[in-house]
RNA sequence: GCCGCUAUCGUCUAAUGGUUAGGACACCACGCUUUCAAUGUGGGAAUCCGGGUUCGAUUCCCGGUAGCGGUACCA
């Protein structure tokens, strides 16, 4: 590879509300493609529709990149050589360039309003025409578009699409090739004074000087109107790469519409999974380097990634592969690391539950394995912080066995914790087998019984890491508490 | 309707002009286990359809079908 010009890709996404999982894959392969090449990442806003605009966003999406390890070199919080990175702070550049375009016949005014447009597109659709501009105004003259100019009408800009086929490569898909008549006349410029996506985004891309657009499948109809206003504008194009879309179950595009919050990488934050799960499912969702490795760091994958072995088609998002990947990584966590990240949950735990959340370390140790996502120590961890078990002979003592020998089996168990020095779970099951295995009663009439005491719950981890995890003197008042039950 | 993109197990995907079409998730069974996990072993499961090119096509070409996307003064 020779490249005398740096690498320069981009993320825009607009300020219309929380960072989506199909955003943060575009911006992941982005970045990957950027880093791998010793290039340039680069954040713009493009907030062009004033109408969807939500305040707040902005923050929110750079957080969302941040805290999936996603970093960037030029943007909106850092400016940079080709600041401002807000496309409402640039609207004069468009305008400029809009007018440009108007001087050149590239581009037209549009006087239409917009139920002209409406009803003409009815129109159309009924008749089963496609729907696209008549280009009436264009017939104006110089001193018909004066006059309406100068009376302060409302105007569009439109592009001028020529005759002709618009040809360009995609990285991803090869050539593809447009009949221009296909092609509507683009609106470039609002009668708001703000630029549509189409103009903001060349004109941006331009300007940063962008080497490869790097962005959904949704754009691929869209690229030969931009590669039309490149050679308009006298500029060469960047090189382009459609990424394909990610889909709910159904197939169909991800959507806030249809499936709500699942939708917004924060969601996946609050219950729990972590950033490098997320990053490295969301790699791998259209993406995959030649062999079997599945788990991969963000370092691996910047060294693997290459957009030539980006899937075509598009690739449903898939929770339980999600679920697999939070998991693998919630395993390989330093329990200590993985008992900070807990905190916020157990701290939860203690409020409806009541026991304060302390020496949760080898509690969490023993959740470890179980843990799918963080939040699911809501549902794995409630025996450790409930206060009253609320404990009944008939689950304390197997339906085979009988109240006496479940007595027996607390009474062992109850003494010989004091007797425990070494409290770790090898130890601790080496103690309780020994004990369990002198009082002659079988593994269920014994362990089950314990067990239950330990933890009120029919499924759980196992006596030795209730113990473990629990401690010595929990253990005995909980003990205590079952023997109780079955004395009245 | 019109335009475009796409098509390998249910899902994410690997591979190839000749393979028993590989892996992972999910699923099922078994092992380990008092229960739940984790883990080990095994299993079922795919080249959309029809033509062509070729000795041979899942792979290349064409057509169909289906899915998705676009068709805004939204991005």
């Amino acid at each position: 590879m020779n490249n005398q010009t740096t690498i320069r890709v981009r993320f825009a996404p607009s300020p219309t509300g929380e960072l989506h999982v199909g955003g943060a894959r575009t911006a992941l392969y982005n970045y990957l493609f950027a880093r791998a090449q010793d290039g340039q990442f680069i954040i713009r806003l493009e907030d062009t529709d004033q109408e969807r605009y939500v305040p707040g966003s902005l923050d929110r999406l750079l957080s969302g990149l941040k805290w999936l390890g996603i970093s960037w070199d030029e943007g909106p919080d850092k400016g940079g050589p080709y600041a401002p990175y807000i496309q409402s702070a640039r609207l004069d550049l468009y305008k400029k360039y809009a007018l440009q375009l108007i001087n050149t016949q590239a581009a037209y005014y549009c006087f239409c309003s917009t139920e002209r447009l409406t009803e003409l597109r009815l129109k159309q659709q009924t008749s089963n025409e496609p729907s696209r501009y008549d280009r009436c105004c264009l017939n104006l003259t110089a001193e018909q578009i004066q006059t309406k100019l100068s009376a302060g009408e409302n105007y569009t800009i439109r592009l001028l699409v020529p005759p002709g086929k618009t040809e360009f490569s995609d990285l991803i898909r090869g050539t593809i090739i447009i009949d221009n008549q296909t092609i509507d006349d683009q609106v470039l410029l609002k009668s708001d004074g703000y630029p549509t996506y189409h103009l903001a985004n060349v004109v941006d891309d331009y300007l940063m000087q962008i080497t490869h657009v790097i962005r959904g499948e949704e754009w691929l109809p869209s690229a030969s109107k931009h590669i039309l206003l490149y050679r308009a504008l006298g500029w060469a194009a960047p090189e382009f790469a459609h990424l394909p879309n990610v889909l709910n179950k159904n197939r169909a595009k991800l959507s806030k519409r249809k499936d709500g919050a699942a939708v917004w990488v924060e969601t996946y934050k609050e219950q729990g999974y972590l950033p490098e799960a997320l990053v490295n499912f969301l790699a791998l969702l259209g993406w995959h380097p030649t062999g079997d490795q599945e788990l991969f760091t963000l370092d691996e994958l910047i060294k693997q990634f290459s957009l030539t072995r980006v899937q075509k088609a598009g690739a449903i998002f898939d929770i339980d592969k999600l679920l697999w990947f939070n998991n693998a990584y919630i395993k390989k966590l330093p329990p200590a690391e993985l008992d900070e990240l807990l905190q916020p949950f157990y701290r939860q735990l203690t409020a409806t539950l009541g026991r304060p959340a302390k020496n949760t370390l080898n509690l969490t140790t023993v959740l470890q394995t179980r843990l799918t996502t963080l939040g699911e120590v809501s549902s794995l961890a409630t025996w450790f912080f409930k206060k009253d078990l609320n404990l009944t002979a008939g689950v304390l003592t197997p339906a085979q066995s009988h109240n006496d020998k479940t007595k027996l089996a607390l009474r062992q168990t109850m003494e010989i914790i004091p007797t425990i020095t070494d409290w770790n779970i090898a130890n601790l099951q080496t103690v309780v087998t020994a004990v369990k295995e002198q009082s002659g009663l079988s593994n269920q009439e014994f362990l089950w019984p314990v067990r239950m005491a330990l933890s009120g719950e029919k499924q759980s981890p196992d006596v030795y890491s209730l113990l473990w995890a629990l401690g010595a003197d929990e253990s005995i008042s909980r003990l205590q508490t079952a023997r109780a039950v079955l004395a009245e």
